[in-house]
DNA sequence: AATGAATGAGACTTCATTCAT
DNA sequence: CATGAATGAAGTCTCATTCAT
C-alpha cells in the first residue's frame, strides 16, 4: 500500500496527489488506507522513511567493507546508482519531492543524507591515511574542506542519478556512473592530498 | 511584484503559496495580480523565468572569455555562486521548488540547466583542445562520457550552493567553493585525458 | 449494553458518540451491537425507552398513593428528585441528548414527560376536589390554568433537578428540593383556588 | 446571515444543520459563511451570543425598574414571553440546542442564565425587604433555599416559554403565560417569607 | 485602473454499517 | 455466535478565480 503512496507521490507530487488516487492506485478503498496510516502526511513520511531506509541498506549492503578507501566508494556508488536505477520512483521522492513539502518532510531526508555524506567524509580521511601509511607525503585537509568535497560528490552523484533513474533509454548503467565519478573525483582528490591542487593563479 | 512571487514560492512551495499571500506581500490587491499574470501557473513560469535568466545572465558575465578553459570554468563557477548566495530565494524556486511541479514548469528549468551543461561540455572540449595544442597525447572522449562529466561536475556545483546559499553562516565564500569543485574536477578530467581515468581494476 | 450506550450518550451527545466508542465501553464488538440494537437509531431509542420507563416507575413507586393531594405531590418529587440524583447519566440522557436530535427521539421523551404532566394535572384537580370537600369555597379552575400550572412545576423540578444532578457537592437533597418546590408551588395553588390569585392590577 | 444559521441550528440541532444547509437558507454561497465566520463553531457561538443578548435586552426593556418587586418580576416574565413567542427559534437555539454541545457552548447559556437567576434572586430580596419595610414580620431566608427559589421560578419560566412559543395555536398569550406563574410563585413566596411555608409533616 | 465581495470545485477526514471468517 | 476488516456517503473547510463598482 506504501508502493501506491510512492508511486502516487513521486508522479505527481505530494499535493497533487489526491487520497483518491492513491487509494484507487493501491485497489482499496480511501478508508482503509487512513485505518493503517492515519492522515496523508502521515503517509508521506512512512514513504519517505521506507524509501529512505531501503536506499541506505542498499547501499550498505553494496559496500566492500575491508577493501581500500576508493574501491568502498566505487562499490557504495555502484549500488547507490543501481538502488536508483531500480526505483526511479522512490528516487524522485526522495530527492525531488520531500524536499519541497516543509522543513519536516526535509528532515527525514537531510537526515539521510547527512548520514551518507559522513560516509564519504570517512572514506576521504582513510583514502588521506592509506596515502601517508604508503610513504607519500599528505597535506591535512581542512575540516571545511573535506565537508565541500564530500557534499561535491555527493551533489555530483545526485545529478547523475538522475540522469540514469530518467527511464530514457540513452542513460549510462549503475558501473558506469560510479565509473565516471571516480574518475571525476579521485585524482582530483589525490592531487589535492600531495598539496598539487588546483588553484586560479596557478592556472593552464 | 514578481519579487513577491519568488519569496513566497520559495519559502512555502508551489501550491502552500497562497495568491492571497503573494498579493499582500506585493502590498497590492489580488486581481492586479490577475491582470498582469493571469493565473497562478503563469505567475510561477513568469518567476522560473526571470530568475533563470537572471542567473544565465550572472555566470554569462562572469565568465572569462579568451581566458584558458580551467580559467573560464573557475570564473564562470565563481559567477554562479556569487549570485545564488546574493539571491538564495531565487535559487530555492529553481532548484528545489520547480521541479517538483508537472512538467510544463520543470521544463524551464531542465532547459536553463542544459544550457549550463552544454557550456560546460564545450569548456570540457575547449580543454582537450588545448591540452593536444600543447603537444600532450590527449585521447578522445566519449559523447556519453563528457555528458556524464559535465552533468556531474554541475550537480557538484548545485549541491554546494545549497550549502552557500543555506544563509547559515558556516558556509565557504563563492570563491572558496569554485576553488574547492575546480580541485575537486579538473585535476580528474587531466588524468582522464592522459589516459590514466580511474578504473575499478586499477585500485589503489 | 444500554448502560454503555446511555452513558456515551449521555456524555458525549448523540453525534459525538460514536458506535465504536460504544461498543468499547461495553467490552463487546461492534456488530454485536448491531447484532442486538440494529442501528445506532434503535439504540438510542431503546436507551431513551429505558431510561424513560425507570424513571417513571422511580416516580410511581415513591408516590404514596393514598395520602392526601399535596403529601402525594411531594412525595413524587422526593422520588423524582432522588432518581436524577442517582442516575444522573439518565437524566441528562432524558431532559438534554434526547431533545436536541430530531423530532422523533424527542418523540419518545414527550410521551414520558406528558404523562407526568398529565399526573400533577390530577393532583392539581384531586387538591381542588379536597378543598371543596373541605367547606371551603373553590373556584373552578380553566383548563388552560391547569394545564400551565402543571407545566411551570415540571419545569420547575426540571430545573432543580439540574441542579441536584449536577454532582457538584453544594446542591441540596432530593427531599429539601422536593421541599423547596412545594413551598414555592402549593401556597400559590391554594390562593389560586380561593380566587385571591396574583394579578398586575393587585399589585403589593 | 446569522438569521440563517439561528434557522437552521434550532430546527436540526448543530450536528444535524450542515453549513451547506446554512448558505443555502441564507441565500449565499458556503465560502462566503466561512470568509464572515470562521468556522462552523464560531457561527454558532456568534448565533447563541447574538439570541442570549438579544433576549436579555429585551427582558431589561420590559421591566418597570422604580415599580414594587412583583410588579417588576411580572414585567419582566411578560417581555420574556413575549421575547420568546415572538423569536421561537432563538429560544430553541438557547433552551434546547446550546446545552447539549461542548462545554465551551454550553457556556455561553449558562452564563446568560446565571445573569437572569441573579436578577431574580434580588428581586426576591428586595420582596423580602418591602415587606419588612411595610411592618410585617419577615423571615430572613438562608441563601440556598433563595437560590432555590430563583432556579424554580426560571425553570418554570423556561418551560411555559417552551410552550408559548411552541407555534401551535392553542398556548396562552404572553401576558396570560406570566400572570400564571405570578400565581404560581409569589403567593408561595409571602407564604414563605411569613414562616408559613409548606412542610411535609403540616400537610392537607 | 484598481478592488471588495463572492463562488465553484475539490481535498481531507470520519463514521455508521456490513461481509467473510 | 462473535469479530476483524473494509467501505459508501457525507461533512468541513480552502483557494484559485471572477464580477460589479
Amino acid at each position: 500500500m506504501l508502493d501506491a503512496g510512492v508511486r502516487a507521490f513521486a508522479r505527481s507530487g505530494y499535493q497533487n496527489a489526491s487520497m483518491d488516487d492513491i487509494a484507487e492506485l493501491a485497489g482499496v478503498s480511501k478508508p482503509l488506507v487512513y485505518l493503517y496510516l492515519n492522515s496523508k502526511d502521515e503517509l508521506f513520511t512512512a514513504c519517505i522513511r521506507r524509501e529512505a531506509a531501503a536506499l541506505v541498506t542498499a547501499i550498505r549492503a553494496a559496500v566492500e567493507r575491508d577493501a581500500p578507501a576508493d574501491r568502498q566508494l566505487w562499490s557504495g556508488l555502484s549500488g547507490f546508482f543501481a538502488h536508483t536505477a531500480e526505483h526511479p520512483d522512490g528516487w524522485t521522492l526522495l530527492h525531488v519531492q520531500a524536499r519541497t513539502q516543509g522543513r519536516s518532510f526535509a528532515r527525514e531526508v537531510v537526515a539521510m543524507r547527512a548520514e551518507i555524506v559522513e560516509f564519504v567524509t570517512q572514506l576521504i580521511g582513510a583514502a588521506a591515511r592509506e596515502r601517508a601509511r604508503g610513504g607519500a607525503r599528505a597535506r591535512t585537509l581542512a575540516g571545511t574542506e573535506v565537508s565541500g568535497l564530500a557534499l561535491a560528490l555527493v551533489g555530483a552523484a545526485e545529478s547523475l542519478a538522475d540522469w540514469t533513474a530518467d527511464g530514457r533509454a540513452g542513460g549510462p548503467s549503475a558501473k558506469e556512473a560510479a565509473a565516471t565519478l571516480m574518475n571525476f573525483a579521485w585524482a582530483g582528490l589525490g592531487n589535492l592530498l600531495q598539496g598539487q591542487g588546483w588553484s586560479p593563479e596557478r592556472v593552464g
